[in-house]
DNA sequence: GGGATTTTGTATCGGTGACTACAAATATGC
DNA sequence: GCATATTTGTAGTCACCGATACAAAATCCC
């Protein structure tokens, strides 16, 4: 792949996408502004918006990156013939682990970012968070269908409320156990 | 009471916190700017400032009428002697009531707040959550010591995450079904 | 070297945020 | 009537927001 025509880049839009997305999740999409960004870049407006376009555009990739590799592996989890309330109870406990992984960047990006004040952010992270929610509900339906609804509900909540909690300060510890108190609430729920 | 020196207010201020406290919990601190609140109550800045002194103060103030008259009832709802697995299972159905009561305020307004960007509104609103959790952790360890901190990290959790769904549009059916839940995966974790 | 192309840095733009200076207006106390 | 006290409306303040106009700089193609 031949080096593109003109000036050459003076910083890496991988590497900057990185950052960018520390910045988010350890502040919030309306708390980070375009000078934080550019700021924490080293580069200068212009550049930000030849780059990614607008602070949402950007913010709308960084969810991808986040899904596909820091968020809740739904996909792996929930794999079929896996008993339904043992898939579920580990989705809580991988939330937990995961919000609680790095304090500087607590709770889940989607959730968090999903109640912004920037309407285009926020219907993007919406649709990431409406994905999984439709792929627990989905899982559940194929071998529990009248209680779907109900089962996606109480995990989709816990998972809010974890990560609300995370981003309280809670530790890893108080999340596994509220995780795990969850956990049993589906077992006895779901009757084997 | 005779009628203060100067010249007479044109508005009635309790009537306007009420007012605030709509736009508040309708739309979250952020979301709503000081022009805002006085275009719907009717004044000029200058009042506004007089009266409240500054947006955050306002705030704090709606936060107090909050709790006392629309928050989930706590002091009520966890009286001595009331099995402690049946009184938290009344708080989350509680909650679940309340934060679906209207859907142009959903949600609680002190959790909701505690995440906003404003530093003197958010810790006005953690200290009113703070209050709760500590209520509700001293109540389960009047009798369950040892279950206190995972219990009210339960409830908690769900609340948090009931608020959440909530502002999402979710409907009371919905929000009962989890707090239902949740309250057999208490009333299983204690022991009678 | 010369034209085409792309990024860079400087210096803004218009809009909105919370908040206030100031004087006119409206009441009371005497 | 006149001083005092308080609120009112007008018109702004200053800081920051997301986003850009413009021209100089740096590279590739030929």
């Amino acid at each position: 792949m031949p080096r593109p025509r003109g000036r050459p880049r003076r910083f890496d839009p991988e590497e900057a996408l990185a950052t960018a997305q520390r910045l988010f999740h350890a502040h919030g999409y309306d708390a980070v502004s375009v000078a934080d960004l550019t700021q924490a870049l080293g580069i200068n407006p212009p550049s930000f918006y030849a780059a990614f376009g607008s602070k949402a555009g950007l913010y709308a990739r960084i969810l991808c990156r986040y899904s596909a590799a820091e968020g809740v592996p739904l996909a792996e989890i929930l794999r079929p013939g896996r008993p339904v309330a043992e898939a579920l109870a580990a989705v809580l406990e991988e939330a937990a682990r995961r919000y609680a992984a790095d304090p500087a960047a607590a709770g889940c990006l989607a959730i968090e970012g999903a109640r912004c004040n920037d309407p285009e952010a926020r219907e993007a992270a919406r649709a990431l968070t409406a994905a999984g929610e439709d792929t627990i509900r989905r899982y559940v339906a194929e071998h529990h269908p009248a209680d779907a609804e109900r089962l996606a509900d109480f995990v989709v909540t816990l998972m809010a409320g974890l990560s609300t909690m995370a981003r309280e300060g809670h530790g890893l510890d108080r999340l596994l156990a509220t995780a795990r108190l969850a956990g049993q609430a589906i077992a006895q729920a779901l009757p084997a």
